[in-house]
RNA sequence: GCCCACAUAGCUCAGUGGUAGAGCACUUCCUUGGUAAGGAAGAGGUCACCGGUUCAAGUCCGGUUGUGGGCUCCA
């Protein structure tokens, strides 16, 4: 006689056991229809399941994150039983729900094409409309992986062989199809509705190793209703919009070409750009006690041997060699260079912490598939900083680092940075007892710093843990930028020491931070998230002024140059076309500021300014613009629009 | 690096084995205008590259390079 609560509180009895596909009925037809699964006692359960014990209880609904992840996971079954129905020699492999959608990874010997997807989209619908009961089976061990070799689904039985021995193997039925899932799942097929859309195809590796098979695997999206999906591709086509290479071209910042692959060549206002985030942190930086170093481009192979560089990612290195056959390797990394530079003189603990900072120009040979407009690149500059201390200082300094992080990050309206600590990977240098300390050294550090993070298993440097930090932009995607890492091995590999106190040599402890990351990564995620309409004082050209008719021609230049006086990066459009015509490519090349002037404005020395994003214009004497965007400038004042 | 797709004018893109196209941008001329595209004319191409099939290849086939979407990787 189960006794069912209810998370309001409210106590259901049954005189027998009852499916929650009842008892959702019972509380309403509404529940009832919107019902996917059922909480029982906190686990998620099929709807079809009976309960016969006392419990509590919660409806899952379709609405629900939980909800939409299961019809997600349903939405990969009824994928796989179309692709089984239409070509029926592909092996499924697997195929979970993931954020917006889902995925099935199938092995066939046949690619499929862009118009294969459309039919299986197409039987996807038919599926639903069958409203096929979805049945749970609890199969014995043995005659499941019998059952699955049989039917040729190698994967199928590998995969079972995995599953901890105490777990039962259960297998979901909907029609003909018949697959290995630990669920839950919907009722019947016709529950998923038809708010899916398959996107895309891909190759991937089975179990995500890159030693094994390629298989392929198709992507869909799926939610709710149409309205949610409808909201999703639109969201899509915003990214688009806002795509880093396509906002690039729009306003002449850079482009690519085939003779360099992977590196940019930077045109004159993306060069600005580019300097002007040199010259903020710079002055920041500076300000908290960095000072800037150069160290070189090329140095010999033995230094990155010594480092651990060149054994753990020499295949990626680009290399030189010399007429007297000595070996150069171009830079992936500042900090041997920075070491370098600490050990030329003997240091005192009183120099500590010494932190040197490099905006230092690194080239990687990434793989080709790798590559990606400016977000991931075979040459690149970081703003690199190592702070050589003590283990006493760490605390201090990593507090020091993640106000300046964060300060940064503020100025140029990333207000929301998520922060994760990744610990020792399985590819690493030194002994288990320094990573040991290094790791229990930067987590108390963000413990008594009271960080907010989370753990990021075994994704640390090869020589020490670190600290990732994650910027949210304003289509809510997620961009790992800076990173703190606490090395308590480099330094002693590469031979850098300090006199303590105790007039002993001692290692110091080496902290490596970025903050940008990449400038050029960075650069691309600033023009995503500001969609190309930087704040006024990021603007690599900040106004524009624009004549009317070519009388005005001598007053225009003469505001330029008392524009550019006050440090304003100014142009001039005097060509001869109407005023509607300039304010239209001014304002797609996301100009934030453009002034018109005409017989008007000389005769009286006023602009007439119209901001990026309003079509209203507000008209002043030339010198109180000019003290107003010059405020505006020091003000630095950042707004995340569109 | 692996899987799939794609590569035509500066950009965005049509082009069904038979004479290489459009819009925008560019140049010249006309137009001197008041806040998101004024008009006309002109110029611009080894259809990524190499090879093959064919009487004939931008189009079909193979390879190379590059790009895109994923996978793997990211000091």
């Amino acid at each position: 006689m189960p006794q069912l609560k209810l998370p309001d509180g409210t106590v259901r009895s049954y005189a027998d056991p009852v499916t929650g596909l009842s008892v959702a009925a019972d509380i309403g037809a509404g529940l009832a229809k919107a019902a996917v699964a059922i909480a029982v006692d906190g686990e998620l359960r099929d709807l079809t399941r009976e309960i016969d014990r006392d419990a509590a209880i919660e409806i899952v609904t379709r609405d629900s994150e939980i909800g939409l992840d299961l019809l997600r996971h349903d939405a990969a079954h009824v994928m796989a039983e179309a692709v089984k129905e239409l070509y029926p020699e592909a092996q499924v492999t697997i195929g979970p729900s993931i954020q917006d959608g889902f995925y099935y990874d199938f092995a066939r010997q046949t690619p499929f094409t862009p118009a294969d997807l459309e039919r299986i989209e197409e039987r996807m619908r038919e599926i639903v409309d069958r409203d096929e009961t979805i049945v749970r089976e609890v199969w014995n061990r043995e005659k499941a992986v019998a059952f699955f070799r049989e039917a040729g689904e190698i994967y199928k039985a590998d995969i079972i062989a995995g599953i901890p021995a105490a777990d039962p193997i259960t297998l979901y039925r909907q029609g003909e199809f018949i697959d290995l899932c630990r669920g839950p799942h919907l009722p019947s097929t016709g529950r998923l509705g038809k708010a899916f859309k398959l996107t895309k195809l891909a190759g991937a590796y089975w179990r995500g190793d890159s030693r094994n098979e390629m298989l392929q695997r198709i992507y869909g999206t799926a939610w709710a209703d149409p309205k949610q999906l409808k909201a999703y591709l639109h969201r899509l086509e915003e990214a688009e919009r806002r795509d880093h290479r396509r906002i690039g071209r729009q306003m002449d910042l850079f482009h690519f070409q085939d003779e360099a692959v992977g590196a940019a060549f930077w045109h004159p206002k993306g060069w600005t750009l580019f300097q002007l985030l040199v010259g903020h942190l710079r002055a920041k930086q500076t300000a908290a006690g960095y000072r800037e170093v150069n160290t070189p481009e090329l140095m010999d192979r033995s230094l990155w041997e010594a480092s651990g560089h060149w054994e753990t990612f020499g295949e990626n290195m680009f290399t030189s060699r010399t007429e007297d056959e000595r070996v150069l390797a171009v830079k992936p990394m500042n900090c041997p260079g920075h070491v370098q530079v600490f050990r030329s003189d003997l240091r005192s603990y009183r120099d500590l912490p010494y932190r040197l900072a490099e905006f230092g120009k690194v080239h990687r040979y990434e793989p080709s598939g790798a590559l990606h407009g400016l977000m991931r690149v075979r040459a690149f500059t970081q703003d690199d900083a190592h702070i050589f201390c003590t283990e006493e200082q760490i605390t201090q300094e990593t507090g020091a680092v993640c106000d300046l992080l964060l300060g940064i990050y503020r100025d140029f309206g990333f207000d929301n940075v998520i922060i994760k600590f990744a610990d020792r990977p399985e590819k690493r240098v030194g002994d288990d007892a320094v990573w040991d300390r290094a790791e229990a050294a930067l987590e108390s550090a963000m413990q008594s710093l009271g960080l907010d993070y989370s753990l990021n298993r075994g994704e640390g440097a090869f020589y020490g843990p670190k600290i990732e930090f994650v910027l949210r932009d304003a289509i809510g995607r997620d961009w790992q930028c800076g990173t703190l890492q606490v090395d308590l091995n480099l330094p002693g590999r590469l031979g850098a020491t300090f006199i303590g106190e105790d007039g002993q040599k001692h290692t110091p402890v080496l902290l490596h931070r970025a903050i940008f990351g990449s400038l050029e990564r960075f650069i691309g995620i600033l023009l995503e998230h500001f969609a190309g309409a930087l704040p006024f004082w990021l603007a690599p050209e900040q106004v524009v002024i624009a004549t009317i008719t070519s009388d005005a021609d001598p007053y225009a230049e003469r505001v330029a140059r008392e524009l550019r006086a006050a440090g304003i990066r100014v142009a001039c459009d005097l060509r001869n076309e109407k005023i509607n015509y300039k304010v239209r490519e001014h304002s797609l090349a996301k100009v934030p500021a453009l002034m018109a002037v005409g017989k008007r404005e000389m005769s009286e020395e006023t602009v007439s300014i119209r901001r990026l994003g309003s079509n209203e214009q507000s008209v002043m004497p030339l010198a109180e613009a000019i003290s107003g965007l010059n405020e505006e400038n020091a003000r630095r004042a950042v707004d995340a629009h569109s």
